[in-house]
DNA sequence: CCTCTGACCGACA
DNA sequence: ATGTCGGCCAGAG
């Protein structure tokens, strides 16, 4: 199973299975442990190939702002906002209440 | 094989 | 404060 390990995909996909429930992270934050801090823009695209696999919860990755950019990828509903309340996450107009009370930084917790 | 783009982020003018 | 540009990896045309 493990494919491409050494991939930057790979690492991107790990790190979103790692987030708990009712939790969220930023895609600078997942390209920063990565050490690919500017590599944020293909964290989200990586998450394109990651939303075909249901062992990455890629509605609980959102922007720096805590914005639920990648929505349109979900379907083009509210799909995403949607999942995300159901966990116990609130989420207003496509961005997150509080979203500083529910952002886990892998960085932190992984740390 | 070469070129471009992609769910972002941070720096600079 | 607002607008623009560069950057990193990988896949599609």
């Amino acid at each position: 199973m493990k494919k491409d390990h050494s991939g930057f995909f790979e690492k991107v996909y790990e790190v979103c299975r790692q987030i708990p429930e009712g939790r969220v992270t930023s895609y600078g934050a997942i390209a920063r442990y990565l050490g690919a801090a500017r590599s944020a823009r293909m964290v989200g695209w990586a998450m394109n190939g990651s939303k075909n696999l249901e062992d990455v919860p890629a509605h609980r990755v959102v922007n720096r702002n805590g914005m639920l950019t990648g929505k349109s990828h979900f379907g083009g509903s509210d799909a995403m906002a949607q999942m995300l309340e159901a966990e116990g996450v609130p989420v207003n107009d496509l961005q997150i209440v509080n979203f500083q009370q529910y952002f886990w930084d892998p960085m932190k917790e992984l740390s």
